[in-house]
DNA sequence: TGACGATATAGACACTTGTCAATACATTGT
DNA sequence: ACAATGTATTGACAAGTGTCTATATCGTCA
C-alpha cells in the first residue's frame, strides 16, 4: 500500500471507525472518560477499547492521565483543531475556477497537504 | 468487522486514504477535474483511479457529469456540509461537564450519531 | 461500421485491520 | 507480601482494503 507520511490522513484514518468514533464522540460530550467506560458504548471486549484508545494517543487524538487505578481519557485540542482545519479546506472550490475551458489532459497543479 | 452504517464512519473511511484525500484536495482546488487527470496527483494506475472514485462516489463525497469522451468530477456539497457539521461535533466538551467526581464505573449516557 | 480513446469492471494478490482469549503489567488495599 | 481490580500487550484469525493486469463498456469520429 502507499506511504501515509500525511498526518491528516492518520487523523481521519484513526478516526474512521465505528468504535473510535463512538469514543471520540463520547469525549466530546464528557470531557474526560475513564477507559474503563467505553466497553458500554462500544460493546467491544476490554482488549479492544485499549486498542483503539492506543490507535487514538498514537493518532494525537486523546490522552491518557492515570488517577488511582483508572485512566481518564480526553480529547486533544491540537487534533480538534487540526481536524476542522482539514474540513475547512475541504469545499466546493470557488466558481471562477471553473472559467478555463474544459481541456482534458491539461497539466495539473498538483495540491499537497499542509506541512 | 463491526457493521458501519454510520452514514459519518462510511464519509471519514472514504476520505481516510492518501489517494483519495489527494483527490478530494485537488477538487477543493478546482472545482471541476476531468476523471483522466487524477492520476497525475495521485501516482496510480487507471483502475485505481477509476476505483477510488467510485468509493467516494458511493460515499457522496463526488459526482461525475460526462461529456464527449471525459467524465468530470466536482465535489457534492452535501458531504462538505456533512463533513463540516461532523468536525463541528468533535469538540473538547465544556467544562462544566467535569464537575461530576470521577467515579469509575457509572453509566454512560451513550452518545448517538446524528441520524 | 470500425477504430480509437476514456472509463469501468473482474479477478487476483499482498497487506492491513478489528476482534478476541490469554496473559502480563500496574496500582491499591488488606 | 498477597489478592483484587483496571489497563496494556501478545498472538492468532477472519475479514477488509488498495493495487495491479486484463478485459469490457461507452462515446466519438472517420
Amino acid at each position: 500500500m502507499k506511504r501515509q507520511t500525511d498526518p491528516d490522513v492518520l487523523l481521519l484514518q484513526s478516526a474512521a471507525d465505528p468504535t473510535r468514533l463512538a469514543i471520540l464522540r463520547q469525549l466530546s460530550a464528557e470531557a474526560e472518560v475513564c477507559a474503563c467506560n467505553f466497553r458500554e458504548c462500544c460493546e467491544v471486549s476490554q482488549p479492544t477499547v485499549s486498542h483503539h484508545l492506543k490507535v487514538l494517543r498514537d493518532a494525537g487524538w486523546v490522552a491518557g492521565e492515570r488517577r488511582a487505578n483508572w485512566i481518564y481519557y480526553r480529547l486533544r485540542p491540537e487534533a480538534v483543531a487540526r481536524f476542522r482545519l482539514l474540513a475547512a479546506q475541504i469545499e466546493p472550490a470557488a466558481m471562477w475556477a471553473t472559467i478555463d475551458p474544459p481541456v482534458a489532459r491539461r497539466r495539473l497543479q498538483v495540491v499537497q497537504p499542509e506541512p
